[in-house]
RNA sequence: CGCGGGGUGGAGCAGCCAGGUAGCUCGUCGGGCUCAUAACCCGAAGGUCGUAGGUUCGAAUCCUGCCCCCGCAACCA
């Protein structure tokens, strides 16, 4: 293999807040088939991902699962290691940021940072909740109290680290403009570019007291390291950064004499970070700034929104269950295209799978086979007996090499995939303008069906090379049924391979075609489990609310399971008057009524301010249920839940007692 | 007026940045073939490119207003 030199490629390291779902497992694949095309082509790979472990969100978590926060992403971080694993993904390095190493390394940064001037310590500046220990902005306050628990609040400052971001400001905006391919896709390069550099950056804010879990700032205690800081420089800590200048191997090679990462694959959510600071923590440490940053969009679930207790949350291991590992890969990264958000669903899964796996490329494999077989007992050898329409066919199976190449170059890897698609389906079409099965009735014409047969294969295992760096398992089936091995790249320019070889006597389908009707008892146990799952989880015997029929065409309703009247009797109703409702700014969803029950007067939060408004609820009685624990919403506190049914186009009917009765009057 | 993305034949997408006869895959319909996983090959139908204006010889593409959908954000108890 040729070197052309190093490539250092990295996914953003994953929070390790729950199990990931597809859309997080698009990230590693896309990477992984990226790492894979680069090797292939004779570069230097490193790969590199990992998780994020630190932060609130995870304390808290922990603490709800009631393990330490260290147990908590140890388990996590497991899991998201597993399913990398098990997409059969080819990363090198899989880093930690709870790794001792990294941990020490974030350490001295942020004490180089401080001692060369770029951190200073401040104070942030706000109001403050005693109780609730939160710092408020005055924008958050509603009517000027704590908009947690409704109490006073009182300006305070409390001390913080920040990081000198104006600084390196013009350096970063002239970068960016030298360099119009660092932020991919480039539409996202304007919206970084009008909205935060040429505003002016602020200072950030780089330290955190109000919580524990995170990396110690080492000569200040009480502080730990902002999370992005920590989190960020993980893309160099992992390969042996060392913040003292001894720098491991790995580093010299593929950071620093290579100028920086090649590429940074992340979702485009975190384009600012990895675009603005990143880069500026870089020439803060005066090292090379990564050459690309690609963020790429978002797998959407079809039905709305991804949710578990919906039940439609889609799973990478769940997909490769029924499809296969090579199938979820395939999906994945044919259907997510370049910069618009991708669809995903069951539906979409099985005919992308059935169409083009089943029918285009495992039914190729397999009438060449059985064809190679049939005739001339399972051996391949090239007669070379041509004919015109050879030629045409061979050219594009030959160019199929450089436009793969063309559309990797360029990320476009939908679109490269497409292209060894297209190899396949050309194969298709040259077994009806040759027609085997004619020259096969013919004893003169026995050198020319064992020539289609032989340029057949070869355009089969050229595909099947193409197809290593996205479907690596598939790619060596292929060249198991057909007997003989893979192509380099290079050599797939060229139409031509050693003969002589002997196919498979009898191989399986590559890819049996599926019958959704047959899919859809599994795809409802995986629904049934999320939802089991998350009615385990919860604190309350709550019963799922009627909205839950997001999709009135085909899916039966749900019939819940049967209660006894002791379930119903846990069930606080009763009537409540509305005596003044508002709507939650900054909310489009929430209406925030004051209701009288009796004597007792609540404040509750409603998500139906899209259908009804304000004055619509003032002065009238409806049904509430008053015994569920109050919940924060917008920052409001919410006691009591209003009922409402929901029909099939998505209209609610708030309920009210058919004659008037008096508030906090029990229902039941 | 919190931020962002999007509306292209029945479905999923490309084309838009650098205006010039609307393209791909699936589905549908018709035909062909029988080596093969009811697969494969050929052909056809189907779109005033969300809407109203503007710029232009010419707009899916550039500009403006409006409508609708979606994601994120402290959200529907």
């Amino acid at each position: 293999m040729n070197k052309k030199g190093t490539y250092y490629i990295t996914t953003a390291i994953t929070y390790t807040s729950g199990k990931p779902h597809i859309g997080n497992t698009y990230e590693i694949i896309l990477a992984d088939a990226i790492a894979r095309f680069k090797r292939a082509q004779g570069y230097d790979v490193y790969f590199q991902t990992g998780t994020d472990e630190h932060g609130q969100k995870i304390e808290e978590k922990a603490a709800a699962a009631g393990v330490s926060p260290k147990e908590y992403v140890d388990k996590v971080s497991a899991q998201i290691r597993r399913i990398w694993d098990l997409m059969n993904t080819s990363y090198d390095n899989f880093i930690r940021t709870t790794d001792e190493y990294h941990v020490k390394q974030v350490q001295k940064i942020f004490r180089k940072f401080y001692e060369q001037g770029d951190i200073y310590k401040g104070a942030y500046e706000g109001m403050y909740c005693t109780p609730c220990e939160s710092f408020w902005t005055e924008s958050q306050l509603v009517d000027g109290k704590c908009p947690d628990c409704g109490r006073e609040v009182k300006p305070a400052r409390e001390e913080a680290y920040f990081f000198k971001m104006g600084k390196y400001a013009d350096r970063l905006i002239e970068h960016i403009e030298k360099h119009p391919e660092f932020i991919q896709p480039v539409s996202r390069k304007n919206e970084m570019m009008n909205n935060f550099l040429k505003k002016g950056l602020q200072d950030l804010c780089v330290s955190r007291s109000s919580f524990k879990w995170g990396i110690p700032v080492d000569f200040d205690q009480k502080h730990v390291v902002y999370v992005w800081l920590d989190a960020l420089v993980n893309y160099i800590t992992g390969i042996g950064f060392d913040a003292d200048g001894n720098h491991g191997e790995l580093y010299q090679k593929y950071w620093q004499n290579n100028g920086g990462a090649d590429l940074h694959l992340i979702g485009k959510d975190i384009i600012r970070f990895h675009t603005i600071y990143w880069p500026i923590f870089l020439m803060a440490m005066g090292e090379p700034l990564p050459k690309q940053v690609f963020g790429h969009p978002w797998l959407l679930q079809g039905e709305g929104k991804m949710s578990k207790s919906k039940g439609n949350v889609v799973y990478a291991d769940d997909l490769a269950r029924l499809y296969g590992v090579d199938a979820v890969r395939y999906f994945v990264l044919h259907e997510m295209p370049f910069d618009n958000d991708g669809q995903i669903s069951w539906e979409l899964v099985t005919e992308r799978y059935n169409s083009d796996l089943a029918n285009v490329l495992g039914n190729l494999v397999s009438r060449t086979v059985a064809m190679s077989n049939k005739y001339f007992g399972g051996v391949v050898s090239n007669a070379k007996v041509c004919e015109g329409t050879d030629e045409e066919f061979k050219a594009f199976v030959a160019g199929a090499k450089d436009r793969v190449e063309e559309k990797m170059n360029t990320l476009h890897v939908a679109d490269a995939l497409s292209e060894i698609m297209n190899v396949f389906r050309r194969a298709n079409k040259y077994i009806d303008e040759t027609m085997p099965w004619v020259l096969a009735k013919d004893e003169n014409k026995q050198g020319r069906l064992r020539t289609v047969l032989y340029n057949l294969s070869c355009a089969i295992v050229t595909g099947a090379s193409l197809l290593k760096s996205f479907l690596p398992e598939t790619a060596d089936k292929i060249a198991a049924q057909l007997g003989t091995s893979l192509k380099t790249l290079d050599d797939c320019a060229a139409f031509d391979m050693a003969d002589g070889f002997k196919v498979a006597e009898n191989p399986a389908p590559l890819f049996a075609r599926l019958d959704f009707k047959t899919l859809e008892p599994e795809i409802e146990k995986i629904a049934a489990a999320q939802k089991a799952s998350v009615a385990a989880a919860a604190p309350t015997a709550s019963a799922p609310p009627a909205s839950d029929t997001a999709k009135p065409s085909e899916e039966k309703e749900e019939k819940l399971p049967p209660i006894t009247i002791d379930d119903v009797a846990k069930v606080e109703l009763k009537v409540g008057e509305v005596i003044a409702c508002e709507r939650v700014k900054k909310s489009e969803k929430l209406l925030h009524e004051t209701v009288k029950f009796g004597d007792e007067v609540r404040s509750i939060c409603s998500g139906i301010a899209k259908q009804y408004a304000p004055e619509d609820l003032i002065g009238k009685k409806f049904l509430f249920i008053t015994n569920l624990p109050p919940r924060k919403m917008c920052g409001i506190v919410s006691e009591g839940m209003i009922l409402a049914a929901e029909d099939q186009d998505g209209k609610i009917s708030l309920l009210s007692p058919e004659r008037d009765v008096e508030s906090g009057s029990i229902v039941g």
